[in-house]
DNA sequence: CATGAATGAGATTTCATTCAT
DNA sequence: CATGAATGAAATCTCATTCAT
């Protein structure tokens, strides 16, 4: 085996296990919520703790990796959503759609976003990036045509969306969906 | 000292005792949270864990206790506000005002009273028997005055109310009761 | 009331007091065992710890007066069945068999009365006091008689017995009775 | 270092590692008895008290490896001695000399071996499935042989020999040897 | 003298994080 | 670079014993 293919299945195999960390760890976090022990995800990836530490140094990092792909998703519908819709409140209302479920799916996500425990701080300014201004833009969008009043943040709307998640599955008598859907009705001007 | 004397001492002591420990609680809640480690209370009041535990078994009781008095005048606020104001729905919105004003400056209380944790199911419990009806109440002449929407059910709202004010007291971009005015603006028919 | 009176009726109390109290002990005993928590003597006799303390101590104290008389019955019982019995042997039998019974009827005694705990050396010696002595007169006939071996000390006899009838109550598999008959046998010479 | 060496050194560690906290529950237990508080053994094995729990989840999984090398030999030594011995019962009384040899030196073993507590089952089970079978063995071939009582179940024999052994290092005036003595004596038919 | 509230040592157990192998 | 054993701080809860009322 050359110098250079060695270097290059390590990489491949570097990138393979981390795959496997962010599959294993999403799979826990759907059955234990996001704040399950880090050994039973390195149980269940099959690796030591060690490597989970050394590949994420705290557990943010390795939330924000596992949940990176369904952000970036969500961010970018945005645009997409307000060029296809019908008016901007309709392409707000969707993309609130999309994000409420990725929230209410990810067991207890909802909840450390809000937390003000020093070690999440990493996950919700990571989180904030890139969802903040699509919801600034869509906000501004439907504020602009006169369809919701003008004097809310994005900051405080999607915080507003994430804390109405918290919790979401495991009541039956409290439904998530629906109450921000109240919500958004409330945005009207 | 009579018999009865002692007794009534004795009692007006314990009484003076719970007060203390109350209070210790009520302040430690504030710093550290309604999760704060009995020990905590306990050094903060001055007395050993195990008189915490004698007049509150469980974490549930002694939060319960903590904020009794507080929940009793919210109930008894809801027949006030209908009596006094101008319309049901403004008596809601007055009234769902005295709730956050209520949960925003307990610090974790609203984490706790949506967990699933089974340890705070009589907390739960608790503070739902004393606010449910009322806020049915409320919402029922509200939504019979034609103000809002009628397929909204109290314990929704108030959970979502709740959730809403998650957080709020740690972080000075978010205002609960902002978002909140929002939610009940979204509920108008 | 004269002061004779009531210094007669006094004494009257603390007697109905003290019964009160070993037969709470005694019922609690039943239960929960000679170890069982203060609190829960003094909440079945109705009076508090305090109480208790000041009558007995220590729990040696009290499991000592509990069984006061039905360790005295034990220890007359020895003459009456020596002199009553045909042989020897055939007393020490009998009257082996009224210790076994005493001790496998009370909940943990016989495990306690082996402890080599400090607090229950009193109630070691108490028992020992009264019945080492007929123990020791029965052997001692028995061995005159030829009927068992002269080498064993009462002392020895009777910590053995009290030891097989550790746990008596608890295994349905293990016949403490039996097993005494098992080294009764082996006694002889 | 391969994986494989390296795989293995790490599993010789941890043997070794196990070694040392056997050696220092086998000494705590000699001092304090078998239910000295897990931080003592862990202090004396020079460990956190995390890594007793990750080698022995509980006590009685402690106890049971600690003396396991033990209760082996002595469950193997016993068709040995039926076959070297003179006679069946010869055999039985020289096992049961190992056996009571092994219980007089371990303080508090006999003692939780008869517990009815729970968390003490598995110990329970443990030393029984490996020495009823050996003690059935004996007491059947003596029993055959005409030379003992055959109505005796070994569980009974093992449990009341377990008994007199309780408590037996703590009392001078106290033989449990010769008492067993004369409980085997007893056995004769 | 009686009461029972208060004390607080002590035992168990969990899990994030480190670091020798 | 990976492993997972080890660490040990934290938190809970119990109950014998004391002592103010």
């Amino acid at each position: 085996m050359s110098n250079g293919e060695g270097r290059r299945s390590k990489r491949a195999d570097a990138r393979r296990n981390e795959k496997t960390l962010l599959d294993a760890a999403a799979a826990v976090f759907v059955t234990s919520g996001v704040e399950a022990p880090v050994r039973d995800i390195a149980a269940k990836a099959g690796v030591g703790m060690g490597t989970i530490y050394r590949h994420f140094p705290t557990r943010a990092d390795l939330i924000v990796a596992v949940y990176r792909h369904q952000v970036d998703a969500c961010a970018e519908a945005g645009p997409e959503l307000l060029a296809s819709s019908d008016s901007p409140y309709e392409a707000l209302r969707r993309w609130i759609d999309l994000f409420v479920d990725f929230l209410v799916t990810k067991h207890g996500l909802a909840a450390v976003l809000q937390s003000d425990n020093a070690g999440f701080e990493t996950l919700h300014t990571s989180f904030l990036d890139s969802l903040l201004p699509v919801c600034t833009r869509l906000l501004e969008a439907a504020a602009e045509a006169g369809e919701i009043r003008a004097d809310l943040q994005a900051y405080e709307v999607m915080r507003g969306i994430g804390n109405l998640c918290i919790g979401a599955d495991s009541d039956p008598r409290y439904d998530a969906r629906r109450l921000v859907g109240v919500l958004i009705a409330g945005l009207r001007a």
